[in-house]
DNA sequence: GTGGGTGCAAATACTTTGCAACCGA
DNA sequence: TCGGTTGCAAAGTATTTGCACCCAC
């Protein structure tokens, strides 16, 4: 990969990431980037996200629809609900996992591992509830 | 949902996904069902891979690139190959799971879980050894 | 000045959908 | 017959890429 040099786009995304809480679309990152870049188009996004992902300053979440984004880069894992489609953090103790991880090893080397549950969010549960 | 009617597509796609031990995206479905069916359409294919998810006779894998179908049910992981990109079970035991799965339900029903593993496979190990 | 970065638009990859004909119950 | 299913093609969604111009170094 050629050197990295500095733009002011690449940093503001960035910067935009590591301010969420939730883990942001392409297109979500797009249309909020655009208050400060009004001109910075889609491609320079989806460029620049792909760019931070190498270095490894940011995470990938592929998922069903929209591969979302994520500035937290230590190890953890993501809820997303099966009503609204939001994707939370689950901040459970992995260590659990070593047994299954070390059985990993036999296919190879284990350079990152995460967990996906599914399920009704606490919000969606409660509309539920009320309907 | 409106009740299935019996179709020869569908079962033999069905067939054809147990017979399989890796996990074929749609296009390979389409690619080697049409052997038997040369006028199937990709759509058709996709519906009733669909269909086969909804009734939980097969599982849909997301990941980079092209869904994944696997008609093993039974709970089990995956990992990835970074190289060649093949995508193999991970029949480690998953009571260890048992405690990060519980600080899910904070967030809601768990319904299931997966890990995903990405590393180099042996196959590909072995071709970048000799290299 | 040079090479990486940008905006724009076109292209690509994957998946879904509208429709008329078809077929299983 | 009735309603689910099919093949075909067009549309939809997500992401990548070619290109000329711009800017950091």
């Amino acid at each position: 990969m050629a050197a990295l040099k500095y733009s002011r786009q690449r940093e503001s995304i960035k910067n935009y990431l590591c301010s969420r809480e939730d883990h942001p679309t392409a297109d979500m990152v797009y249309t909020d980037i655009r208050r400060e870049f009004p001109n910075i188009s889609l491609g320079t996004v989806y460029r620049n996200l792909s760019l931070l992902v190498e270095t490894g300053e940011i995470r990938k979440i592929t998922m069903d629809g929209a591969d979302r984004f994520d500035a937290k880069t230590t190890p953890h894992h993501h809820f997303t609900c099966r009503k609204c489609g939001c994707v939370l953090d689950v901040m459970a103790p992995v260590e659990n996992l070593a047994e299954t991880v070390d059985e990993a090893w036999e296919y190879g080397d284990v350079e990152g591992c995460r967990i996906e549950f599914y399920g009704i969010c606490s919000r969606c549960k409660k509309i539920l509830n009320e309907a």
